[in-house]
DNA sequence: CTGTTAGCGCTTTCAG
DNA sequence: CTGAAAGCGCTAACAG
């Protein structure tokens, strides 16, 4: 810096002016600025960020403390969202896994405060309570997929809505007996799913029998053996709605053996638009998708707003539902900004919206094939064990 | 620190020494050593690293560039490989996707060199050529999974090694006739993996039949297709080893679709050990793993290796191949790490070991069971169109 | 054996 | 409208 001030011929001060285009001197002359530009570029100058840090006593890049880096799009979808916007805001994002493991997560802490990072975003591969290191209290601080009750401002998946959303599909489609797997009952997403499903029948006005809504474990064969169950039921559903792809995937597979069609004699949607195993199905599975992209975005906007109080905000009107965007957020539909003034948190739902394939259709009014083990069903093929024709894309 | 210095009542400059431990000052009494430390805890003092990374001109930090964060496996065992190193190390790691998108790696750039990243490791999701941003040129600098021109040290997954030893499952299970569904022609991968199972086929003196090796994409239907070719033969072949587990899927589905159980008639081996296809398959599939967590960790050693020269080295004796540890990748077995005069560029590669699971067998005496279609098969059950029976763990 | 001191490269008041 | 100067918190000579 040093340096292009002499070459620029001017001072030092004069030079950090330009490059930050500092308002303060708004005043200085178009010639002294493309005299500095130009040394800057001749010099291949480049400000030492780590000085300005240490003056400035802010870093300008963001923490992510995640519990895993699972392989499933989760991480991935998020990490880049949060990427995305906290560079477009000059933030660099380092991101610290913690594998569950104490020592890793004290140390990302100790790196959080002795690196000075300006934010943290806590984030979990699947939705779950966390408690977050009483160290980060004084930090600006989200929660990402996941939540705690000290009142940090929280980004979640719609999943109610999203749940509703995937039954509204098979109601709109004339199903009136909707099967739903739904996920591992100890999480939280099955509770909210479970709530969409009924928030769907009843504004359609149709009965909610709960022997049609069975609980699985989100993995395939879970999908199978509950879609089975359905299927052999003396009044099966004519459609059926999963909490995860994989289920979903196992709901066909359950169809395929009972000879039934899909989507003509059994509607099937899924969740998660793991596409891996949705887009890649045949036919096409109609599933609901999680933003995971989108509420990397929303949490660093909310980070990155005007109001960056350490904890959730009474900045804003309490109590009640708004729809406003979060930010500059833009595109992200966001179902639900609520601030609850008993918990003095904040928590931005993202929608999931349903993606509409061709797994869904009116439910058939022919006579269902009832196939008990249709001949050359995988299960009773030739082959004297259970084998597994598993995916093909065609 | 002032303040830690005050209440230990030393100086400044000795609670330095005493924080980073320094070599230096081994002549510290050991009272005021701990008096100091003692100030540290009652403060709760943190030392400021940027303030230390402007002084040293260093930041302890890594940055990794990656051209994607792909959802299969890759980025996130060798991100939490490098990781792990790192943070041993005292490093952090920062790492950057860049989509492929110029705009993003010229930020990536700018901040790995704004931001004074002590080292960046250039990565990408599969194995091919690329051209390190020459403001890199002066930095120290690994690349991990992928190669250049540049001399640059790199570290590489030993294909060739891979798949000599994936077929060598194969003949010791004393099958001779062992078709090849190779991965796209234009990957650096395929072209290692077909010399590895010539290389296996060449030791147990077996004849190469050009006709038994086919192209595949890496994606199922083409391993499904391809299998089908192979069975199809006048001649087939008794084993079929495929270059990723997703074609095996593909395998295993048209040995069903021919009536044929795995393994008592048909042996197969897939690559990757991509354990969603892999392990889960029934089936379980022997494969063999791509070792990316161990990468991650060899290219950190790399980087924090005393030798710390920008470029390749010339360094250690030039030529040859030489089985030499890299560093403390304590149980990592490194296949190769070879020094080229030459290009002036050393590789180490890391062994792709085989995992032997239940898909491999001695080829079936009896005869075959050649049967076309067979009655249910997936492609004409009763459903009028393609179905697919996907996933199932069992 | 410990303390003094001079910066690392930058920002930012305050004078001019 | 621009420049001088005082540090941010730390390390590393060098002195004592």
């Amino acid at each position: 810096m040093a340096q292009v001030a002499r070459l620029a011929e001017v001072s030092i001060a004069t030079v950090s002016f330009v490059v930050n285009d500092d308002p303060k001197a708004k005043t200085l002359t178009q010639a002294t600025r493309d005299r500095v530009l130009e040394a800057v570029r001749m010099l291949d100058y480049r400000p030492n960020l780590q000085a300005r840090g240490l003056r400035t006593q802010r870093s300008h890049s963001i923490a992510v403390l995640t519990d895993h880096l699972t392989a499933v799009p989760f991480a991935n979808s998020t990490i880049r969202g949060v990427q995305e916007r906290a560079w477009a805001g000059g933030y660099l994002v380092t991101t610290m896994t913690t594998d569950d493991n104490a020592e890793l997560a004290a140390h990302a802490v100790e790196m959080v405060l002795a690196r000075q990072f300006d934010a943290v975003i806590v984030t979990t591969a699947y939705t779950h309570e966390v408690t977050v290191p009483s160290e980060f209290a004084a930090m600006p601080l989200v929660l990402l997929n996941c939540f705690s009750g000290d009142g940090y401002r929280t980004v979640l998946p719609g999943e109610r809505a999203g749940a509703r959303s995937a039954a509204k599909v098979l109601i709109d489609a004339g199903h009136t007996r909707i099967g739903f797997i739904n996920g591992l009952r100890t999480t939280w997403a099955a509770g909210e799913r479970r709530l969409g499903y009924r928030d769907a029948l009843r504004e359609a006005g149709l009965e909610y029998d709960r022997t049609l809504v069975r609980s699985g474990t989100y993995e395939t064969d879970s999908g199978y053996r509950h879609a089975m169950a359905l299927l052999d039921r003396a009044d099966p559903p004519t459609a059926i709605m999963c909490a995860s792809d994989r289920m979903a995937v196992g709901a066909y597979y359950a169809a395929y053996q009972r000879g039934l069609r899909i989507p003509e004699d059994l509607s099937v949607v899924g969740y998660d638009n793991h596409t891996e195993f949705s887009e890649h199905a045949v036919p096409a599975m109609t599933t609901v998708s999680l933003p995971y992209y989108e509420m990397g975005l929303a949490a660093v906007d909310l980070l990155l707003a005007p109001e960056r109080a350490g904890k959730g905000g009474a900045a804003a009107g309490a109590g009640g539902t708004a729809g406003a965007a979060t930010g500059a957020a833009g595109g992200t539909r966001v179902v639900a900004s609520t601030t609850s003034g008993a918990t003095g948190s904040h928590v931005t739902e993202i929608a999931c919206e349903p993606v509409i394939r061709q797994s869904v259709a009116a439910p058939s009014s022919r006579p269902r094939a009832r196939v008990q083990h249709p001949v050359g069903s995988p299960i009773d093929a030739p082959a004297p064990r259970e084998r597994v024709p598993l995916e093909v894309t065609s």
